[in-house]
DNA sequence: CCACATAGTTGTCATTATGACAAGAACCTG
DNA sequence: CAGGTTCTTGTCATAATGACAACTATGTGG
């Protein structure tokens, strides 16, 4: 214990502690077409060049870790940081990275539907895939394949908490949309009658504030596929505390009656 | 954007990128009589000398983050860590540390009565302060502060997620004493009867597995002041998907009717 | 030993939330 | 217009929650 580098009361000597670099990572998360989608960006120089990974890179020593996040996100794929980017968690394994030690703060970032991406000077490409692929037999760099899984699981415990749900839709968007989102994260399949009624329920400001969603009155055009055109609701003034839908539980080995 | 300091492929140039110093800080909360307490140091040596902090310090190049947290705890107080740490988040503002780049990997612990507090080489003095007082009056060195109180509203999301608040618990409780720490978390009264339902209804499983808690069958010793010696539990082989009770929600304005 | 206070436990009941499912409404294609 | 698709409303049984009365098992003080 007496050997530890200590900080000296007249000040501190450079030498009594380790360094390390900092860096920030991205999970942009967005729904395509009702499929849970990562934004990811194909890496043009070692370690690991050629592998997907997530978007991210050197904290700077000026600005905050959010920024940093907003920044490296805008830098290598031209997305606008959105509102919405929330801290996940620290990774600072030994050998997680194979030049140096490196902590790296992953940030949980969800969005509607992005429009362009454009690879920045780091990255030799940029899109979104569809999550299950990637997870299923996408080898990303360094641990990020564990940080997606993380916010992943990240996102599906704040929708219940938050009204995070809502960041993945448009200015307008349909209820089945937002259903897709609760399907998607949690693994399930609800009851379109119900989930409707639910989430209505929510948006029924009783007394006089608060609501998930409002309705816009409008409702979408018609589609090739046919079926009844859906009403159009849009993110409500404020958030009611208390999610609009409960997450079913894994009801366990399940034995009957 | 061409100036940012990239790696280069055939090698890495430490000058390209800036270093930080990387700190663990842990939260160690326990329940003190039936009130929220946090374990906490006094600083030995500037900055913030005198003031009182969460125990904490340097992470070690070849240790993960989890590890350093454990180690730090251990040395500047004593305590052993909890089977139950989980990281809390990085905190990196530019300015947070007065002496250099400092980000720091936030860690949140659990334990029962904690024995014997010892202050470590680094502090003068460690002991255990009530939540209330802390957050109230005293003023914690660096953003320690701030970090305290995301910690209790992590603490109090995750009793609703996991068996969190069993760790809370000794070997042996009744559930009067569980029933406190969902109280102070959350703020909120439980009526008993109510209370001790919801857990017991948890606890019984239905088919063959699964159980948050279970009876011993033994009673608690009476305490001075009377009344009837509770029963009292342990905890579970298992933990059961979906929380024991259920978070009440701010009810709004609460208007009449 | 009694009344009374304290703390834990069981019981009852109204209200609300949930899940299953039937049926209607509004659009498509051919 | 027939048939398919999607959204929406309605009904109902069951489960979860909250309020509260009542009962049990201890202690204290007279």
């Amino acid at each position: 214990m007496a050997k530890r580098g200590h900080l000296r009361p007249g000040g501190y000597r450079v030498s009594d502690y380790p360094t390390f670099a900092v860096t920030v990572d991205n999970v942009v998360l967005t729904m395509v077409e009702g499929r849970l989608h990562v934004l990811l960006v194909r890496r043009k120089e070692d370690p690991y060049s050629g592998c997907w990974a997530l978007p991210g890179g050197f904290k700077r020593p000026d600005e905050s870790l959010d920024q940093a996040a907003a920044r490296e996100l805008e830098e290598d794929t031209g997305v606008a940081a959105p509102a919405r980017l929330m801290q996940l968690g620290a990774y600072g394994d030994p050998d997680r990275d194979p030049r140096t030690n490196v902590v790296t703060i992953a940030y949980l970032a969800v969005t509607p539907a992005i429009g362009d991406v454009n690879a920045g000077s780091d990255a030799a490409d940029a899109r979104v895939w569809p999550v299950a692929e990637v997870l299923g037999s996408l080898e990303l760099a360094f641990d990020h394949s564990v940080i997606l899984a993380d916010a992943i699981e990240r996102a599906a415990v704040q929708i219940e908490q938050t009204d995070l749900a809502i960041a993945f839709m448009g200015p307008k968007f349909s209820l089945s949309e937002l259903q897709s989102v609760y399907e998607e994260l949690w693994s399930t399949d609800f009851d379109d009658a119900n989930f409707q009624r639910s989430i209505r329920a929510s948006s029924r400001n009783s007394n006089g504030a608060r609501a998930y969603i409002e309705s816009t009155g409008l409702h979408a055009v018609s589609r090739p596929k046919g079926g009844r055109p859906p009403e159009l609701y849009q993110a409500g003034p404020a958030w009611i505390d208390g999610s609009p839908i409960r997450r079913p539980r894994a009801s366990g080995p399940t034995e009957g009656r």
